[in-house]
DNA sequence: TTTT
DNA sequence: TTTT
């Protein structure tokens, strides 16, 4: 009976944590910034720009991913659910986090150039449960949107 | 270049806090429930249910609609953006709140029979049901989300 | 008392299709593809990839950024709500098109270095609202949740 | 690389279609009205209420949740994919027919007092709402999108 | 603090 | 064909 849904696109803040818990579980997490672009009101105030920074939480097959593809600067999209935990502060204080748990993410804006720029080592995407084929995300060539498309096409 | 939404279906905690500002503009907050289904693993541990508080903000149009049709227990769709806001607390350490403002707001489960259900008095089906009310109520004194915050206090 | 949205992140298959009407009222119009990767199921069988095309139609704004920015390609976030319109083919049987009316579009993995691949003209970063600020990604000093953090306190 | 996703809050239309495949795995449709407000511009021109129909397939588990508690003018809430399906009518004209094909599905507006309201039979609280219902019933045969349609025709 |  |  109800819903509880999260969906963000933003920069990440600084290179992941990542942790390995005792049973090998696997525990990413991250800051990610969401920029709420300014404006100038009809009255003539000028609104600047407004970023929020969201704490992203990831487990097992997501947090691998995270371990290898994701670093400070990275643009995803996160789904994912809101979870306020609390614990107390050094004063003994009850505090309060919110975090997003990641239900999905998908690496944005990546490119054929980006082999090198993803981990600098161990990707294997015959073990990977998670990895993108081995044809599409590095190659150009399998993208039926624009099979003539030189990568110097790419207006982006 | 970025996407900060947040969609919810729950329920409301208590009835909403309403409040005026100076300029008349109305604001109104609830708190909203969110609740995980529990379930028991292959094991045959038993998960419970979890259930989950969002801090719900709502201003002018959708405040006046809170104020007329929102109380403790109605069940509302939710659709906003996480704002976490800082606050120093009475040992001056920093603090922080995430809220959610909502940009759209839609009650659910509503019956032609509830006409009673919607508040106590001048509920007219024959106007639009999301008609905002003519009528003001003023404001009441108390953030639920932070108790000794003064009206000037607000940072939103 | 309803909700009707659309999230979706793509590639447009072609370059769009713009047209301004009479009250210079422009619209604009491409088709995007998401594809849902493959995978193989237990029992051995290998599900391919699946890629699903949406019409997306744009007005005004949208329309005039879509004018300027999306060419074949174009990863795009695309948020907007369905519309199902009849129209009677040339045997005079009534036929359907679903479409994707656009309330909101995100350029997705543009970079700092593309004033230059950004339509061919008169693209300005000063000016353009969409541009990514040249501050706000890459600095880290804005994180309020952890410059002080040690990976200890982390509570989870 | 990509993300669809359809989110509803709508009325039921009629009752659902329920069918069973030769494997026994269920298969529910219905068509789900959303609303659109109207409203009278600046100019004072009316602009009426505008209802869209949707499409909604539902397998397994939620099919069979289907089965039991949705009925004509239940509200629910559906998140989901877009699929768009082809096939060729008596002309042998290829047409296509847009779907959403339903990941999670949340019935909206439940009360204690409408035992009676959900299904006609055999509703009990004590148990879990959300449970699978232990009965079978057999399939009915038509497919309200498509009249001519055999169930072996079904081409998802 | 809600709801099922 | 639903609902308010």
């Amino acid at each position: 009976m109800s819903v509880n849904k999260v969906i963000l696109i933003g920069n990440v803040g600084k290179d992941p944590d990542i942790r390995y818990l005792d049973n090998n579980v696997c525990v990413a997490s991250f800051t990610l910034a969401t920029t709420e672009r300014g404006y100038t009101t009809s009255a003539g105030i000028q609104i600047p720009d407004k970023t929020e920074w969201h704490n992203i939480v990831l487990w097992r097959g997501l947090a691998k991913i995270t371990e290898q593809y994701v670093k400070k600067g990275t643009q995803v999209y996160i789904e994912g659910k809101l979870r306020t935990r609390s614990w107390d502060d050094q004063n003994g204080i009850r505090r309060y986090t919110t975090e997003i748990y990641a239900d999905n993410m998908e690496l944005l804006g990546r490119r054929a150039d980006q082999s090198n720029t993803v981990s600098g080592n161990n990707y294997n995407p015959a073990q990977n449960t998670y990895a993108q084929p081995t044809s599409s995300v590095q190659s150009t060539t399998s993208n039926p949107f624009d099979e003539n498309n030189q990568i110097d096409d790419l207006p982006f």
